[in-house]
RNA sequence: GUGACCGUAGCUCAGUUGGUAAGAGCGAUGGACUGUGGAUCCAUAGGUCGGGGGUUCAAAUCCCCUCGGUCACCCCA
């Protein structure tokens, strides 16, 4: 084979379609039950609108993005994340003016150069969620909750809500330095990566998996003993909001997220059943990015699932998903010269509204049969010459066995019945 | 970007110390059953052994490079 799908890019086959437009649907569902509208952004961006969002150090924009030059030298990013593009269409298009708050939905796909592994492609899906304009705990709560509902309503059941708030950009920055001052006695005993971090953004050290650097962090200050009181009083709200909500939930002071324009609320959802990348879905609060943007002081909240890292969760829980749906009729044919009087029975039930096939492949009737069987086919029509002298059908059930000859006039109806009525 | 393991038919895999082993099962197609599926039996098709180079009389097998996969680090959804 000449052609490869390039790496860390798959195909996704009909099968898993299906129940990828399960999961979609209910979310689609559930989204707008609460209120929420669907929206759809372009696949790339200019590259500046990510550079500023996401934040210069980090990982995504410093070593991940795909970005490329377009044939007038501009440069284009493959969109990594749904939130910086959903903001630009949000300012761009004066959405706050069409309903306020906004809130949107989105299901697209996301793009990021990292080495493949479980749970970890370079194209992957994203179902995301975005209000735009709302600032108080409530909301939070909301997002949060609703995040839990679509896993309950997909019949997930090993999985943890965890919560915390890192702050607003005033009392991270005094608590930044109260940290640094902490870490400054075993900086020498730090990994690399943390004493890199020390400068760049010292919190991030709390997501460190290396175990000394972990139990240095576990006698650090906490953010949360640090905050100023109204963040305090936000984070306070939004636990006594996901209460009356009666989402389940832990506090994970640990809990630090890797995007620059967060703060205050974040949250994650976590499996211990999908190995090292264990968050299926996770958020935070962004108030101060549609200001980065260029809009007026907004503030906004939301989350994005891994759709990828959703289907292994099911797979893991053994969820069982409709995939490819049975046809209600397949219609067989006894020779050559009825396969027009067989086409004309086709097109007639599919315009009913059946699903309906023939074999193109010219097989055998006994041949037909066995393709009716794999398609799993309720029903067999058979248009066969003793039968047509009759103008009329033979109709087998496929599950009993039995069957019927049916007058051709009569078939739609009586299919119809069958199928739909009975 | 780093590391470990792994690439043989559409799928799951077997292939001995390098020496007629290019193989099985499932699946596909056809037949036994000339008008009937899900069972059985038979037959057929399907492979540059991931790719390239090297060692050798001889390479699926040994060595090097490369591409890809898997898992972990890292990062994150």
């Amino acid at each position: 084979m000449k052609y490869k799908a390039i790496k860390g890019t798959r195909d996704i086959l009909p099968e898993e379609m299906f129940k990828r437009r399960y999961i979609e649907n209910i979310a689609r569902e559930l989204f707008e039950r609460w209120g929420y509208l669907p929206i759809l952004t372009p696949v790339f961006e200019q590259t500046e609108l990510f550079v500023r969002s996401i934040g210069e150090t980090t990982d995504i924009v410093q070593k991940e993005m795909y970005t490329f030059l377009d044939r007038k030298g501009r440069s284009l990013t493959l969109r990594p994340e749904g939130t910086a593009p959903v903001v630009r269409a949000y300012l761009e298009n004066n959405l706050k003016d069409f309903r306020n708050p906004t809130k949107l939905y989105y299901f697209m796909p996301m793009f990021r150069y990292e080495r493949p592994q479980k749970g970890r492609l370079r194209e992957f899906h994203q179902i995301g969620l975005e209000v735009l304009g709302a600032r108080g705990p409530d909301i939070d709560a909301e997002v949060i909750s609703i995040l839990a509902t679509y896993f309950e309503m997909l019949r997930i059941s090993t999985y943890e809500v965890k919560v915390n708030t890192i702050g607003c950009r005033k009392c991270r920055a005094s608590y930044t330095k109260k940290l640094r001052r902490y870490l400054k006695d075993s900086f020498e005993k730090l990994c690399v990566d943390c004493q890199f971090r020390y400068e760049a953004n010292p919190m991030r050290a709390f997501d460190c998996k290396n175990r000394t650097c972990h139990s240095i962090l576990n006698k650090a200050p906490q953010i949360t003993d640090y905050v100023c009181d109204e963040c305090q009083r936000h984070f306070e709200g939004v636990k006594h909001f996901l209460n009356i909500s009666g989402t389940r939930f832990t506090v994970d002071k640990r809990l630090v997220r890797g995007f620059d324009y967060y703060e205050k609320t974040t949250f994650e959802v976590v499996s211990p059943l999908l190995g090292a990348q264990s968050a299926i879905g996770a958020g935070g609060r962004y108030d101060p990015l549609i200001a980065d943007c260029g809009g007026e002081e907004t503030p906004g909240i939301g989350f994005a699932i891994g759709v990828e890292r959703l289907l292994l969760q099911l797979e893991e829980e053994n969820v069982s998903l409709n995939s490819i749906p049975p046809v209600d009729v397949y219609v067989c044919y006894l020779g050559e010269d009825l396969l027009d009087k067989a086409l004309e029975i086709v097109f007639n039930l599919r315009e009913r509204g059946l699903s309906v096939d023939i074999d193109y492949a010219h097989r055998s009737l006994k041949g037909q049969f066995k393709v009716a069987d794999r398609l799993k086919a309720k029903y067999v029509v058979v248009v066969a010459p003793e039968e047509e002298k009759m103008e009329s059908v033979k109709v087998r059930d496929m599950n009993s066995g039995e069957e019927q000859i049916v007058k051709k006039e009569e078939l739609a109806k009586t299919l119809m019945e069958i199928i739909h009525g009975g």
